[in-house]
DNA sequence: CGATTGCCGACTGTCGACAGTTTGCCAGGT
DNA sequence: ACCTGGCAAACTGTCGACAGTCGGCAATCG
């Protein structure tokens, strides 16, 4: 009965200022909004929000959380700066989540799951022949996410969640440059062709090579992007 | 030159009130002193300890982010209770985590941090015959997280720690047994002797049947203590 | 008698304010 | 020229208070 009325209705989104603070930053932070190591004053913040500080807090202690932001007590928060070496040890611990996953849905990809995951890689295609780099990069995490998604563990999607953020943040940092859609496409469909196998051995070396050559290519970006800063 | 005076200090912890409700409430938490869904009052909790609501807040957010409390909008914070669906995702993420840490240290393991493994595995036996189930558990933890610091990978040790506390959820959910000190030693030689070989393979092994005795002793211990709740 | 509606208490979300600390700066001494 | 000490501004940590919201209970209506 009063099922009758919940049709086609979706809860409405609390209007929580804590999370739209979040949302703000983590947006202003990716983007590059922020200078690596910079100082976030409160104050100024909840000016420029037009909020009060608590909410301005608490958004920076989900972020801090979340590894974009550190807190130094008494100091405040400061934007998260990533050296070479905790470069690696994201893409490490890139590599430890997938090679789980792939290990796991090599003899547990749902037929559904992975023609879900062959649509994601049109999408992805497509985002990369629009020329937009974000969505590009949007389309590409959601896809690895979906591929986490699908082994139903909810604590290894939120460490990837979490991954992803710092992913974020990581190519922020990098110089732009386009990738052909065509190599794009082939590098998934190396992942999902190691998936239809089943073969466990195959599945890792597949995720292996993948993030190796994202690994890579953030890293020669960032590199350059630095000489590039040094130049200037 | 400054160099020379920083030996041997150690930065004051600030008295951080924060920090200090954050240790209060994970330390009543796995005690088990709070019922498993229980509602958390901030009031009632500010009250208690005598501070306002704000370092109430802002700690509650911590430990929602290290999945002890769930918070629901405009409803407050809720201690954790997990089922055996979840149970399972902490033990297959804590496999994740730690295949891969073995699998790292197998080819790269210091004879250092070797040799700091066995100390800790006696210190583990000291404290299992000890009788105190509490002081096992946390040289056991210990033990798992000395094998995955040696990794250097900061932020895959900042996965098993969040883990880590899931994990003393999951133990408090369990009727306390006593385990044989040996059985105990054995079950960790069998590890660093895997890691001794250097052999990847058994590595894996070694691991995936150490945590499988690790998830089959606490999911048969919920199974126990549940049946234990039903005929009360 | 069962379902619905309006009300009440308790609680969370947010705010502005105060106290203690950190930081940058300038004067003074070596 | 360098280091030291102290001062002032700005900031963070913490607090108490107010407004909006949620859950439960009783009164009302069918």
């Amino acid at each position: 009965m009063s099922e009758s009325q919940s049709e086609g209705f979706r809860a409405i989104r609390s209007p929580n200022l804590v999370d739209q603070v979040a949302d703000h930053l983590t947006e202003a932070i990716i983007a590059g909004r922020f200078i690596p190591g910079e100082r976030l004053s409160e104050v100024g913040l909840a000016r420029a929000l037009g909020v009060s500080r608590a909410p301005i807090r608490e958004a920076a202690r989900l972020l801090e959380s979340r590894g974009l932001l550190v807190s130094q007590p008494r100091r405040g928060f400061f934007v998260r700066a990533l050296d070479a070496g905790e470069l690696e040890d994201i893409f490490d611990l890139r590599l430890c989540l997938e090679r789980h996953a792939m290990e796991h849905l090599a003899h547990a990809c749902s037929a559904e799951a992975l023609r879900a995951l062959h649509r994601q890689v049109e999408v992805l295609c497509e985002a990369a022949a629009s020329g937009s780099e974000s969505r590009r990069i949007e389309e590409d995490l959601a896809f690895h996410r979906m591929m986490i998604a699908a082994v139903g563990n909810r604590r290894l999607l939120k460490g990837f969640d979490d991954l992803a953020h710092e992913l974020r943040l990581c190519i922020t940092l990098i110089t732009k440059t386009h990738e052909d859609p065509d190599t794009i496409a082939d590098c998934h469909h190396l992942l999902l062709d190691a998936l239809a196998s089943g073969d466990p051995a195959r599945c890792r070396e597949a995720i292996d090579y993948h993030i190796g050559v994202a690994r890579d290519y953030v890293v020669r970006g960032v590199v350059e992007s630095r000489a590039e800063t040094l130049a200037h």
